[in-house]
DNA sequence: GATGACCTGTGA
DNA sequence: TCACAGGTCATC
């Protein structure tokens, strides 16, 4: 599960259930989810017979601390991926990714001494697990992103800004959806380039990425946002026709009146 | 920075 | 059969 607050609602569970267990096996049956020269030999060895520590998150990028100090595992969910602790698993369920419970789907996991398990599910197999993940290529996080970030983010830089949002080396966090809907909440068209968004519709922006957030994640996912994905919809706050385009590689919805 | 590539499942 | 999907990476 992609954006921020879905890969949130799974740190919280990993965070709340897979802790200070002991790791007694591990599930990597596809060479190809492990990135980054991690090998599932390296796993077992790095992790048969610790414990998880604690589940972080920055961005979309869930860290995993064990008991020895030398060993963090990187966790992503990729386009479709979920997470399952003991069989049961976190936030709704993902709109445009099947559901359903397949083990073949399980790319990852390990199992505890106490005979629970965690599990990465992926049917696309765009999620991966690494070794010691690079953290520092992260921007700072979008759930406590400052103004400040968010103007030395946007810069002066030349390109769209829903691109500039959607880089996870400026601000980490930030999808598709949540991207589309804080822009439509600012009331800034997505192909806007980034340098010509000035100070005032920065403030508005920044209150706009907050909202959506808080108000999205309340409700319970990436796709509860206001706006309608859809061309033959209305704009719900002023009527005007949605539009339809590809920015930055993704399919992008706008108001065609008020985001501008 | 836009594009295609990666991979697999779903629904029209 | 085709287009599409909430992500990321390499490559012009």
């Amino acid at each position: 599960m992609p954006e921020v607050l879905e890969v949130e609602a799974a740190r919280a569970v990993l965070s709340g259930y897979a802790l200070d267990r002991e790791i007694t096996r591990v599930h990597a049956p596809d060479g190809w989810f492990l990135k980054r020269g991690t090998t599932a030999a390296a796993l077992r060895h790095a992790l048969i017979g610790n414990q998880f520590t604690q589940a972080r998150r920055i961005g979309k990028q869930i860290v995993l601390d064990t008991s020895d100090p030398g060993v963090r595992v990187g966790v992503h969910l990729g386009m479709s991926g979920r997470v399952l602790v003991d069989g049961e698993e976190a936030g709704d369920p993902l709109l445009h990714a099947s559901n359903r419970r397949v083990t073949k789907w399980h790319r990852f996991g390990v199992y505890f001494a106490d005979g629970g398990s965690f599990m990465l599910r992926d049917p696309r197999r765009l999620g991966a697990v690494e070794l010691d993940p690079d953290e520092s290529r992260l921007g700072p996080d979008v759930l406590s992103l400052t103004p400040g970030q968010l103007d030395r983010a946007l810069g002066s830089r030349s390109a769209p800004v829903k691109a500039v949002l959607m880089d996870q080396a400026r601000i980490a966090g930030l999808g598709n959806l949540l991207t589309d809907e804080a822009l439509w909440r600012a009331s800034i068209d997505p192909a806007r380039i980034a340098a010509t968004i000035d100070a005032d519709e920065r403030r508005r922006l920044h209150r706009a990425i907050r909202t959506t957030v808080r108000v999205l994640g309340r409700r319970g996912g990436s796709h509860t946002g206001d706006m309608p994905r859809d061309v033959d919809m209305a704009c719900p706050r002023d009527g005007g026709a949605l539009q339809r385009r590809r920015i930055a590689g993704r399919t992008t919805y706008s108001c065609s009146v008020h985001q501008i």
